[in-house]
Formats: C-alpha cells, sequence, structure tokens
DNA sequence: GTTTTATTAATACAACTGTATTATAAAATT
DNA sequence: AATTTTATAATACAGTTGTATTAATAAAAC
C-alpha cells in the first residue's frame, strides 16, 4: 500500500507557506509556483493536495480564522472576572506581535481580494458577531453603564477594534500593544459601570 | 504644429478608469490592457501617458488623496462652530455615498497592494496627521475636556474613524451615513466639554 | 496644401499564470 | 520480493501579463 502522508498536516504546512508569501510578497505574488516554492514542494505535488488556486485561498483563510476563533475561546472559557476577560478577548482581535500580525495581514488581504469573488462566502463578520454576543453578555450581567445604547456602543468598539487592528497592522511601532490595551481599558471604562 | 491634448485631462480620465477597475473587477483586474479598455482608448494610448504600471497606480492614487483633501479642506475654510465643523470633517472620512466609497476602496486596495512595494512611497498617514491637528486645535480652543490623555484619544478617534470606513465600505447596509454620524457625534460629546 | 509632430493602433515578445498530463519514486501489504 | 497504491516530479500548454516596436492617423502652423 501507498506512502502515507498525514494529509491535513501538510495541507496545513502549505498554507502557512501561502501566508508567508501574503505576508512577506502580498497578494499579487500568491501564485501555485510561489507557494509551492516557499513550502519545499514541486508544483504537482502541491496540486496533489490542492487541486485548485481557489482551494488553497479557501483553505488557508479559513485555517486562520479558526486559529483566531481557538485562541478568543481558550480565554472565553478561563475562569476570571466578567470584564477582565472582555479585556483579553478584545485584544486578543489587535495584532501586536509576530504571528497575530501576520494573521492580520493574511485576513485584511483576503478581504480585499474575496470582496470581488462571490466564489468566496467571504464570512467577514465574525468579529462583528461575536463583539455583539460580548455586549449582551456585559448587559446582561449588568456591566454595562444603564443609559448607554447598546447597539451604537456594539458599533462603536467594533469599530475601535478594526481601526486599532488595522493601525497596529500598519504601524505597530506607533501602535504596540501598551497602546491598545490603554485604549481598550479607557474605551471599556466608558461603557462599564463604575 | 501638432495635434493638443490636455495632457492632464487625458490622465485624469485614465485614473478614473483605474478605480472603476479596481472598484468593479478588484486588483488582481488591474492590467494596463484592462484599463485601456475601460478608458476606452488603445493600449499603445494608454502607454503615450503612462510610460509604466507603477506610474500609472502612483498616479491614481496620488489623485484619490489629493480628491479626498480637497473636500476637507473645503470644509476646513468654511465658516462654522468649531465643533460642527470637526464632525463635518471627520464624517467625510467615513464613505458613505457611491463616490467616496470608490474611493475608500481604491485607498484600501492600494494600501494593500503598496505595502509590499517599497518603490511607492504609502504615504498612509495623512489621515492620522490630520485627526490629531484636529484634536490639538480642539483643545487649544478649550473645546476638549480637561481630564482627557490627548495622545490617546487622538489614537481612539483615528481608530474609530478608520474602522468605520472600513465598516461602512464592507457593510454599508449596515453601516449607513446615520449610524456613522450618531456614533462620532457620540463620540465627540464623550471627548468634548459641554 | 504641405509640413511637422502628437497621438493612436497593431503587432510582437519574453516572462509568467493556472491547470493538465505523464512518468518516476516510495512505502505498505501480500 | 512482488504488487499495489499514493506521493512527487517533470514537462507541456494555452492564456495573460508588462513592455517594446512599428506603422498609421490626426491636427495645427506655415
Amino acid at each position: 500500500m501507498p506512502k502515507l502522508v498525514d494529509h491535513e498536516k501538510k495541507k496545513k504546512h502549505i498554507a502557512e507557506a501561502t501566508w508567508r508569501v501574503i505576508v512577506e510578497q502580498g497578494m499579487e505574488r500568491v501564485t501555485v509556483r510561489n507557494i509551492a516554492k516557499e513550502a519545499g514542494i514541486s508544483l504537482g505535488s502541491l496540486r496533489h493536495y490542492f487541486s485548485t488556486q481557489e482551494e488553497l485561498l479557501s483553505y488557508s483563510m479559513n485555517l486562520v480564522k479558526d486559529k483566531v476563533t481557538a485562541r478568543i475561546m481558550k480565554i472565553a472559557t478561563q475562569q476570571l472576572p466578567l470584564k477582565e476577560k472582555a479585556l483579553k478577548m478584545l485584544l486578543e482581535l489587535v495584532p501586536t506581535d509576530k504571528e497575530s500580525m501576520a494573521e492580520a495581514e493574511v485576513w485584511f488581504t483576503f478581504i480585499a481580494y474575496t470582496r470581488h469573488k462571490e466564489q468566496f462566502d467571504a464570512n467577514q463578520d465574525g468579529v462583528f458577531l461575536g463583539i455583539q454576543q460580548l455586549m449582551q453578555y456585559l448587559q446582561q450581567y449588568n456591566l454595562l453603564k444603564t443609559d448607554i445604547d447598546l447597539e451604537l456602543e456594539t458599533e462603536r468598539l467594533y469599530a475601535v477594534i478594526d481601526g486599532l487592528a488595522l493601525h497596529a497592522m500598519l504601524n505597530p511601532k506607533r501602535v504596540n500593544r501598551d497602546l491598545a490595551e490603554k485604549i481598550l481599558v479607557h474605551h471599556l471604562e466608558q461603557i462599564c459601570q463604575v
């Protein structure tokens, strides 16, 4: 019987090579040949795991989403004061180290790329739904100020998060972890009860 | 002597065709042939105005920047109460009609594209500098609350603006002009004196 | 009307693209 | 050790890319 290779492992290896190409060279250098080279395999070998480019891109993007989701969920299941937990979860969405910055870069690049491809179900609203849920949760536990407009504050927080994420990615020197944390702590203080 | 064509006008016409290709088809369809077709001219004709693709892209991007800057400056020179003026200027940065949404799309696309090309001087910090100046201005005229951290609030406002801009672009139905205005009014109320 | 030059169109070229096909190498079962 | 199944590699192909070259066309000044 055949030489047996861990399929899922190899696919992840190729997806990671795809990320590296995106981060280091940009989306227009994302070619099957470039990715195969970055992954250290031949073109035919890559095609053995992904028969079309669309399939490869879709897989690579979903893997980023899964990684981020896993990190958030890990925090969500921790035993922590709710406000502290909320802060940690939100901070996880602002890229402040090499790994999460690469993820953010891949994420934004894909968003821009898939906007004009209806074959991808962009699924760009995961973060919004998460923040919406978080805000509802905070309100249910009476942690929010009573006079706030929940829908408005959800959108505002969502804007702060994605804006910070974008700026941390584009200008990591100016928008570092310290600043992001200070801003989020301050913002949460403004919408939460004392 | 020769046939005389308004060079700058024609270049703008081509740049606008470039924008349309970006907005409707995405960056990976931005080819000299596609753009020439969209502009209704021949490939050779396009090359007569832009001898390289890089030149064309650089020009098209700068034109977007100029358009947005002009709109903001027009508001800046209006005779208006300062807080009202600030709101109008900030709202101008959140795309809520077809034209400004196209501009935002072009802008974000270019940012993603030029990140990996050092031959473009990305010049992405224009908005940040503008908001920084606006905040300093508000403080000088004693319109800001006295106990705020100026640097922090500048970064937060900048994040809200770019986050809103991104969301308005990606989900114009949910993040429309009404919502953007409500959020900005509310945000300014929180950092301004009563 | 001729001349001069800007502008346009057409074609060519090498490099690169995604995908397809074919052949070789390797490993597990018999 | 022989066989069978899978993994990898090599090569091919049609289409597209940016750029270059060439010839044709347009318009304005004399």
